[in-house]
DNA sequence: TCAATTTTGTAGTAAAATTACAACTTTACT
DNA sequence: AGTAAAGTTGTAATTTTACTACAAAATTGA
C-alpha cells in the first residue's frame, strides 16, 4: 500500500534511469508531490518519459496518479522507509536512516504477523511446565532478553548459549515443555536438529523464524517476521528488533493472561530491585 | 490543515454552484481525487471553471494541487503514538498497540539522540584498543547484542554479565580502552563503581544511560535516549529497543569509519557461517 | 425597474502528461 | 571479437487537462 516503501523495495526492478527517479523522490517526497512531471525529471536528470515509466512500473496509471499515491503515503502515520546506509553518508545521515529503516521494518512485521498464532502460543507459554529460548549468534541475545523477561514471571525458564547445553537440555524436555528457537534465516543447521530432538521428546517447538526454512519445518507453530534487511552491512538489525518486539508481545500477552493478581508479583519483582540501585535522586 | 473538514467548515463561504462542487465531493471523495477537472465539474452540474474557482477558495494553488490535499485528508491514518496496554486487551489490541508504542518510542529517541555525540563516540571506539560492553538486567541483553556485533570488526571486544568479572575487567582497563555501559535508569549501582573505577585506571566510559544519574554524571560521554515507558508493564522494553538501534547506529557508524577494504572483511565473516547453514533452499 | 455587483459558463490558451518512434546500450550468443 | 536481439532512453508530436479572459446570466439593492 505504501509506494515510498515500495519504491525503495522494488529497487532491483527499475532500470538505471529510473533509479535515479527513485533516488530523487526518496531525497525528498514532499517536493516530488509539488513538482510537474518535467521538473521532477529535470530534478532525477531523465526524461520526462522515464518519469511516467517510472509510475507505471509502480502500477499507477501515470503521473498524476502517482502524485496521489504519493501524497497519502506521506500523510500516512510514518513516512519512514527502509533506505540502506551509503558509504558516503555522515553521522546524520546514518542516523537517521537506521531508525527510520528499523520503525519501517517494525511496520512491515507489525504487518506480516499472524495474531492467530501469537494467541495460540501466549497460550501455550502459559500452560507450559517449563519454557527454553534458545538462539545462536546474533540470536542469541534475543534469547538472552527473553529470558531476562520470562524470568519475572515465575516460571522456570532455560536459556543456553551453548549449542551442547541446549542440546542437552532438550534431550530432557518432555511433554509441556515449550521451546522457543529464534534465527532469523531459520537455516541453522544445530537449531533444526534441535528442533528435531524437542519433538521426539514430545515437547512443543515454537519458531521464531521465516515460516519458510528449514527450522520453520520443523517447528509446531512459527511465528515468521517478514522483514526487510539492509544486506549491504552484512548485520541483521532490524530483523532482531522485530524479534525482540516479538518477544515483547509474547511476554505482555503472558502477563495479561495470567491476569491482575500476577501484575502485583512483577511490581513486587521490580521493587526487589531496589537495594542495587540509587535513589531517584 | 484536513481539507475535507474544512470544506463542510466553509459551506456558506460558497456559491451556489461552489455548494453542488462541495456536495459532488463529499458525497464521494475517493471518486473525486481519481477525477479530472472535467469529471468533477459533469458530476457536480457546474463548468470546469467553477470547480477550479472552488478550489481557490480553500486556499489551493488550483485543482491538481487541491486533489492532492484531498488524497492526503483520506490516507490520514493513525500516526504512531504511545499507547498503553490495557488489561482488557485481545491479541490483535496488544500486537498492534506494542509494535505502536514501539515505533514512536524510536521516533522520541531520534529526536533526542545528540548526533555530535555519536560522531563523537564513534571516533573512539575506532580508536580503541580494547571495547567492553557491561550492562545488567535487561541491558545485559544489549550489551550481549553489542558484543555480536563488535566481535565480527576483529576489534578485542569484552562482555561479563558477572560483576565480579566486570570489576576484574576494568581494573586491568587502561588509558586507550573504552568501556561502553549501559543501563535505562543509570542508577545502578555496581554500574557506577564500574564506571569510577574505570576512569581511575584513565578509560574512557560510554553511558548509554539517562544523562542526569549517577551512572551518567560519572561518564566521560554520555549517549542518553529519552523515551517514553509504559511502566504499568514494569518490564522496560521500548527503552531497550532504543538501546539496541542505538547499537546499530554505533556499529554501522564504525564500519562506515573503517572504510571499504574492511566491509569485504565483514562480508568473509558473514560467508564463514555458511558451513552451519543449510543452503538457501 | 434598472444599474451595480456577483456568479456562471463559453471559448480560447497554456501547460502538463502521454504516445510513438528512433537512437542508443546492453546482453547473449556465435 | 562481432553481431543480432532485447532492452533502455530520449526527442518530438499528440492528446489530455487545467487555467484565463471575457461575456452572458443571475442576483441584489435602491
Amino acid at each position: 500500500m505504501n509506494i515510498l516503501e515500495k519504491i525503495t523495495r522494488s529497487k532491483d526492478l527499475f532500470s538505471k534511469s529510473e533509479k535515479k527517479v527513485a533516488e530523487a523522490i526518496l531525497e525528498n517526497p514532499q517536493a516530488a508531490i509539488h513538482s510537474s512531471i518535467a521538473t521532477l525529471a529535470d530534478l532525477s536528470n531523465v526524461s520526462e518519459p522515464t518519469v511516467n515509466r517510472f509510475c507505471r512500473r509502480l502500477d499507477t496509471k501515470g503521473f498524476p496518479d502517482f502524485k496521489l499515491h504519493l501524497a497519502q503515503s506521506l500523510a500516512q502515520g510514518t513516512p519512514y522507509v527502509n533506505r540502506n546506509v551509503d558509504e558516503h553518508d555522515g553521522p546524520e545521515e546514518y542516523t537517521k536512516k537506521i531508525f527510520e529503516s528499523t520503525m519501517a521494518a517494525l511496520d512491515v512485521a507489525k504487518q506480516s504477523v499472524d495474531i492467530n498464532t501469537i494467541n495460540r502460543v501466549v497460550d501455550l507459554l502459559t500452560q507450559a511446565n517449563k519454557i527454553s529460548f534458545f538462539g545462536l549468534g546474533s540470536s542469541a541475545s534475543v534469547a538472552h532478553d527473553a529470558l531476562n523477561k520470562f524470568f519475572r514471571f515465575n516460571v522456570p525458564v532455560v536459556y543456553f548459549q551453548d549449542i551442547v547445553m541446549q542440546r542437552m537440555s532438550t534431550m530432557s524436555s518432555t511433554d509441556g515443555d515449550v521451546i522457543v528457537l529464534i534465527s532469523h534465516t531459520g537455516r541453522t543447521k544445530s537449531l533444526v536438529e534441535i528442533a528435531q530432538l524437542a519433538r521426539a521428546n514430545d515437547a512443543t517447538v515454537v519458531g521464531i523464524t521465516a515460516a519458510d526454512s528449514p527450522l520453520g519445518r520443523e517447528c509446531n507453530f512459527v511465528l515468521s517476521l517478514d522483514v526487510p534487511e539492509d544486506t549491504d552491512m552484512y548485520m541483521p538489525m532490524a530483523s532482531r528488533i522485530a524479534q525482540l518486539t516479538l518477544i515483547d508481545i509474547l511476554a505482555t500477552g503472558f502477563t495479561l493472561r495470567r491476569g491482575n493478581k500476577f501484575r502485583e508479583n512483577l511490581k513486587r519483582v521490580k521493587e526487589s530491585l531496589r537495594d542495587s540501585r540509587f535513589s531517584q535522586n
